[in-house]
DNA sequence: CGGGGACTTGAGTACTATCAAGCGATGTGG
DNA sequence: CCACATCGCTTGATAGTACTCAAGTCCCCG
């Protein structure tokens, strides 16, 4: 859902100059030690004091809510170079959990927050970051209320795709980041369900599997094609459509 | 309710502006003129250039995605006093259209930043939106991937009731903004189904109509129960939870 | 008074969830 | 080294929620 490329091109604003001295937001990271976390523990959870802003060295988290009785979903995946807890609120509102190790570095929320106000260079980024997540919820969304499993699924897969900067053509080797348990919370699907479309795409050959978490995307025009990719989130251009025209 | 004459100050020209004298981002658009959209109308589309922020006087709209072939997501509802167009992308990525008689300002989207920009106080400002924006996306992302259909119902009218500013306690009427396919629309669910948990809910005498857009909340605890507020989202303390304990 | 749109209700279906095994890797202890 | 427990995933059988298709009602408006 982070499409650099095609943002870059922001309006530089005519500011004065901090002699060019911090040049992205990344670089307020530079000077904070790096930490690493084990998969499957906390950042930082649903209700705790917003303290830092993190930024993602390595790895990947899940970011969730729970429900009262104990459904939960995953509202988003983190990866390197991402921003987590940016929000102004005072307090997270979600939790955040290590999936693989990972490396981060943090710095304390209100300092981050200033520096970047003072920062003129700075603003616009922190503005496209939090747009960029703002984005990737919509799309979300779309996928929630209006995709059927397979969609869903193989949406995913695309989007790991992406993210694994595999714009390339044919077969293309992924690593799912999470397991079918997280595929199911952030898809808003069961475990049974995720595990049953990917074995049908499987057998349809437009996907063949290294074990459980590679994934080799066999045909992309095809499951961009069952994707329903609406603009907001296409990588190649899908020509017409096809309906379920495949065997179950 | 949702007072417009607290939003249409003194007719500042904009270019005037100096730190100090700006309030709040809404008074950014004192100066322009007040446009009215008929029901029905759109503000923008999806692909549109995106050329101004608009700030809502009066009214409501809604703006949603559609895909490739024909559904549709209503990814947000928005009130008086809400901005829409602040993202930083060059184009619109959502349809924004009008649901009832809506009154509303322009600005410039560039200048809209410029000027967020260069004026300290409004910066932080611009930010909390944002974020107000990205917590209801997350509350929007749970409702689809986690609720049923009865809690997606539930958790709309509470929180049209709480957008009414109708914290009050025993029967609520409140007024549905939108109609019966919006609300499917935008609850991830059919009309049908929509139509469906109502009359249910009508005839477990947690609500009443009066007529299709007139609710009256008769119990909202056991409303609240029903919904499965997840903490980002409670009106009204709700203690235990209780199951489905009512009739089909 | 008739037409149309929005909503409701009914009957049958389909998709996804639920419940329940089964499988295959990994790891541990006897 | 192998039995055995565990964990994550897959597969099967069945159930149930929400969808689809189809009327039917109500109300507004011409």
């Amino acid at each position: 859902m982070h499409s650099p490329e095609l943002l870059s091109r922001r309006p530089v604003p005519p500011a004065l100059f901090q002699a060019g001295q911090t040049e992205s937001l990344e670089t307020l990271f530079a000077g904070q030690v790096a930490e690493n976390i084990a998969p499957g523990s906390a950042v930082f959870w649903e209700g705790d004091a917003a303290g830092h802003v993190f930024l993602i060295i390595a790895g990947c988290l899940r970011v969730y809510r729970t429900l009262p009785d104990g459904r939960r979903a995953i509202l988003g995946l983190f990866y390197p170079g991402d921003l987590l807890g940016v929000s102004v609120r005072e307090r997270y509102l979600v939790t955040a959990e290590a999936v693989s190790p990972v490396k981060l570095r943090r710095f304390p929320r209100r300092r981050f927050h200033q520096l970047v106000d003072e920062t003129p260079h700075l603003r616009p980024m922190l503005l496209e970051k939090i747009c960029d997540e703002m984005t990737a919820a919509q799309d979300q969304m779309i996928l929630l209320g209006r995709k059927t499993a397979q969609e869903r699924v193989v949406s995913f897969l695309l989007m790991v795709a992406r993210r694994s900067g595999a714009d390339a053509r044919v077969p293309v080797e992924i690593e799912l980041p999470i397991g079918r348990l997280d595929m199911a919370d952030y898809l808003g699907l069961t475990i049974e369900t995720v595990s049953r479309e990917i074995s049908k795409l499987r057998r349809a050959e437009l996907i063949a599997l290294n074990g459980p978490h590679k994934v080799v995307l066999r045909r992309m025009r095809s499951l961009e094609d069952l994707a329903e990719l609406d603009h907001g989130e296409s990588s190649s251009g899908g020509m017409e459509r096809s309906g379920r025209a495949w065997a179950n």
